[in-house]
DNA sequence: CAAACTGTACTAGTCGTATAATACAGTCAA
DNA sequence: TTGACTGTATTATACGACTAGTACAGTTTG
């Protein structure tokens, strides 16, 4: 069962975005596996303290990238091969880099700064 | 006079934010001086193809933060300071730096990983 | 079987972003 | 001074994200 303790929405983006964000990358960490069982929509919401339909619509887009199956009445599982975790980790990863590549290049710092920074930043910006 | 020349606005954020971003990464870069006159409301809005009041929401905040003063009848200016520009630059690199590293490590990716994936990806992703 | 769960669907409302059109007051230069 | 520009303010509309409530069909378990 995937448990969301360490999810914590924040705001500024879409919840349902994040949750979506939230099941890609603990698919790459390998926290989530293929056949894992999900929690129901209704539970999540509880949980997360958020409305049921916006974790529907988290996991309607899941299902549509084939992440997750789900079927009426039954509960949903993660439905994941490694062609799948291979193309999510390089999508998130290519992402990520692109975004805070093009921030700190805007602000006219270079590679071996930007290096520099995120290393003497990495274990500051604990969650 | 600032040009918004390399301003592309994207999808998925506020463009008003996004407005906010570019002078400020500016400011930091250096290529946005103190004195740097603005473009009015009415020529950016065309310029950019938005509506003048996501420009006017965009100053606002600006001059909210004392990074310009705007004056009813005449033109707005750039107000900065070292100080400031100092701040600046470290509020937006931490709030950078922190988000790459969140994301990253909720992938599972330690610190040696991070900094080679950004090393080999940097010139990658030109904007 | 029956109760309790599951996924799915729908309508209605709030809120923030963005647009559109207009108005008014102050500055600046011809 | 006059006209063209500035900043500022207002009202109305549209859309997506999110909430709230309800309903129905299918599965699972006692």
């Amino acid at each position: 069962m995937i448990t969301f303790e360490t999810f914590k929405p924040v705001e500024g983006t879409p919840i349902y975005q994040q949750i979506l964000l939230y099941i890609k990358r603990g698919a790459v960490a390998g926290t989530i596996r293929d056949g894992d069982e999900l929690p129901s929509r209704r539970v999540l919401s509880a949980l997360l303290g958020i409305n049921p339909n916006t974790v529907q619509k988290a996991f309607r887009l899941l299902e549509d990238e084939s992440l997750i199956t789900s079927q009426t009445g039954a509960k949903s599982y993660m439905t994941l091969s490694g062609e799948k975790i291979g193309k999510l980790r390089e999508d998130l990863i290519r992402e990520d880099i692109r975004s805070i590549a093009g921030a700190l290049r805007q602000m006219g710092i270079d590679k071996e700064e930007a290096l520099r920074l995120l290393s003497e930043n990495w274990e500051e910006s604990e969650s």
